[in-house]
DNA sequence: CCTGGTACCTACTCGTGAGTAAGACTACTG
DNA sequence: CAGTAGTCTTACTCACGAGTAGGTACCAGG
């Protein structure tokens, strides 16, 4: 990028939606740190004061891509998951739409996920919010559940750790991409569904319906 | 730290450890790249030169910290875990073990996990091979139980997932370090093996031998 | 008391990257 | 064709932190 000489003139909305394009993908490549005001501006084809004059600075940017990847993967799961069904289908839509959106905003993901875990930052708020936000639902989901856990803090323990399967697991996919999402959001679906004991037995779960 | 003068004359062995202990306390407080070598110098109670000295680069130093607390968690559990057991209750042995050490040994644990997804450095090596060792053992667990998941890939990914809900679980318990280890280890336990459609049943997973 | 060797220090170099000053180019508006 | 508002640039400053040069204190053994 960035060989040629000045910019083409561009309103400000378009502007500041490449260089967020932009910030995502070298964010999501390199983490928070790594990346630099510099690359990003060159990826996003503009010179770096634009960048300040934009978007501030390198950890607003940051927080702002956080910010939107966020929404865009809760939204995505919000639409795929049906309420009004049983728990067990409720979480099988939630999963199939996760795995959906990871496959198709690997970026997005990364950006997401492994950067998380760079503690410091005021961005760091955005991150812990947005995994409280998922980890709220899926807690809320499981108290639902009739003859549930009985404790808040067990709903929100499991909550939280099906959410880290989630994540892991979606990490793990990563490198074996050769599996369809559907197949690999099933398996979690059994796992904390059934659990091994079932699963040892040969006792699979599946959707009410099949299809 | 550091206020005083020059520091006593100590053989290297000690200060190395000394030094060792100062870089996991930093490097778990700030990450990889937030800390300073200035910072780790001061708190070991030396100079910088020292440091460079006796243990290398800043990559090297904290790939060593990597290996220390990763061969101390391996072993911890490993010793815990009892074999020739039923796969059930190794699982729940492992659990007891890696929860107990987490909570006995917080500051490796962040330096494990939090910073384990700073990608880039070649002390990434580090981590991604002790997670897959985890990972490895976890899949044979698995593997070993009769009747259990066809393919290797099937293993592989359940075994992914049950160790990011373990590594989830011990983040959240960070939060909420009222409870005791072995209740936070129970849950996931009962999580995976027995499933949310058993513990919506109220059916929950106990020791073969009540104790 | 010299002679080495090891622990330890102060005080630098030097690259990198965040953030900015000051101005140039383009387009619309009267 | 001004004037003005918004886009975009080159070319800096400046702090911070990794790594080092070159020396000082201390403890052997001869």
């Amino acid at each position: 990028m960035r060989t040629e000489g000045r910019a083409k003139r561009l309103p400000r909305a378009v502007r500041e939606r490449q260089i967020m394009d932009a910030a995502v993908d070298v964010f999501s490549r390199l983490g928070f740190h790594a990346a630099s005001m510099d690359e990003i501006s060159d990826v996003a084809g503009i010179s770096k004061p634009m960048l300040y004059a934009y978007l501030g600075s390198k950890e607003e940017l940051f927080a702002t891509c956080i910010r939107r990847e966020a929404t865009r993967m809760m939204e995505a799961i919000a639409t795929g998951v049906e309420p009004d069904q049983e728990p067990d289908v409720q979480l099988w839509s939630g999963l199939r739409a996760f795995f959906g959106f990871v496959g198709e905003n690997r970026a997005s993901w990364l950006v997401l996920h492994r950067q998380a875990s760079t503690q410091g930052g005021p961005f760091a708020v955005e991150l812990t919010d947005m995994r409280g936000r998922a980890v709220s639902l899926v807690a809320a989901l499981l108290t639902q559940s009739t003859k549930a856990p009985a404790t808040k803090l067990e709903a929100e323990s499991l909550a939280a750790a099906l959410v880290g399967a989630g994540e892991s697991l979606a990490e793990w996919w990563l490198d074996h991409p050769e599996e369809p999402a559907g197949v690999v959001a099933a398996r979690l679906m059994n796992l904390v569904w059934m659990g091994f004991g079932d699963l040892v037995d040969g006792n699979v779960w599946h959707p009410p319906s099949r299809r």
